[in-house]
DNA sequence: CGAGTCAATTGATAATTATCAATTCACCGG
DNA sequence: CCGGTGAATTGATAATTATCAATTGACTCG
């Protein structure tokens, strides 16, 4: 791979503590490539060969059933993936593809298996990751169980707002029936729902989106301050 | 702790591998204790002060949403939960109360997290229990999503039937109206649901639950192979 | 600049799920 | 053995969400 990429990588979490050495090691075994707009990267059921980095673009991880899919996860870069499958050697629960076209850094499984074994800080912070990972998915259970579509919508631009510093102005990464089923909805009710938070602070203009009563957006949404905080 | 508890405890794969030395400290620290039923032992928002091993009995974790709640998942003897708080010494983002009279082992947080980061055995089950538990969340989340109340309802018996060495008899344990919530729908349409599967091979006596026909509900139920596999 | 394409919206209807209200059933204690 | 308590079931209705169909809107390509 290419020198000027690993500043940004070595940055991540996952990578910061491991040994200078070991992380080397990892680097010069992976290679970057770029993968065009609506490529899939791997299916269900595939053997992980590969941790992921994202780099820069944008990818989505989804499931399918029959003739139904849904997004379970949109990835941003600087971030990776699949760690859990790479941990276990286990086939793929979720399918990626790319919604842009995508720098990736692929880091082969084997060889990663083998230094988390031998680094202590990469496995800790492997350790971590998971468990972020799993408490992500405990929240985002609990808003599907809990809550209905409207008010998963709410707490979504909420959310959104707080990981952006607070700003009252959202840009929608990707399109809108993306959202709709990551927030587990059709995209007609993701437009309904998306009207029916006018008369909650929410203003809409095609992909911008507006807080313009962040009060009253909460009182109707009701965010929780453990379910929706947000994770060190 | 009593010495006879420690040989099952000992065996569980997060405590298996790790030095006798260690397992001594972290085990002798610990203190076994019994709850009566319809107790609660820790609530969202606290900090993890113990990681909880379950001996004997029957554990429930939920979450709630103002007047609603959700079982998230029911712990069997022997596990370990909580392990992603106690990793991340983040608060609990689920409830926990006993089902049954429950034998529960507690293991001080801040000196586990010592001896995971001193014994690398122990770590690295750590994080392989951490990505299980990712993983099978990532299948309950697709399960809510992709699927309707009834057929999550056959997928889980026929899943439950092969956990139990593919038995065609199974006895639910806990209540009717806690399987619903499991399963993300109320007491009323489980029972609706148990009697539309009566069509596909399914017949209840009570809380005792007979597949007749296992394909019948197989071609209704459509199991994935890798959502609905059987992790390691 | 206009046709074509696809996302997004809107309206009408259907399916699914939840809620409310009775019973019925099972089990426990007196 | 009887009455009481709460779970489970059943039926009727309401709320939520999905589906189907049509239209609007935004953008690209020739």
């Amino acid at each position: 791979m290419r020198e000027g990429e690993r500043p940004e990588i070595a940055k991540l979490p996952l990578f910061a503590e491991m040994k200078e050495e070991q992380r080397e090691r990892v680097f010069s075994a992976s290679h970057l490539q770029v993968f065009p707009p609506q490529l899939i990267l791997f299916d269900v059921g595939q053997k992980p060969d590969f941790l992921y980095v994202l780099v820069d673009g944008l990818i989505e991880l989804f499931t399918t059933n029959g003739d139904r899919d849904s997004t379970m996860a949109i990835v941003e870069p600087v971030s990776s993936f699949i760690l859990a499958a790479l941990v276990t050697n286990q086939p793929f629960l979720m399918s990626a593809r790319t919604l842009q076209s995508s720098r990736v850094m692929l880091i082969p499984a084997d060889l990663l298996r083998d230094v988390i074994k031998q680094d202590g800080a990469l496995m800790q912070e492997a350790m971590r990751e998971l468990a972020v990972g799993y408490r992500h998915m405990v929240r985002t259970l609990t808003d599907m169980k809990l809550r209905q579509s409207t008010e998963r919508l709410g707490n979504f631009l909420l959310l959104e707002s707080h990981k952006r510093n607070g700003a009252m102005n959202l840009q929608l990464r990707g399109e809108k029936k993306l959202l709709a089923s990551l927030l587990g909805m059709t995209p007609e009710n993701l437009s309904r729902a998306l009207s029916a938070l006018a008369k909650h602070g929410v203003s809409v203009a095609g992909g911008n989106i507006t807080i313009t009563d962040h009060d009253a957006l909460v009182t109707f949404a009701r965010p929780d301050p453990f379910l929706d905080g947000v994770e060190v």
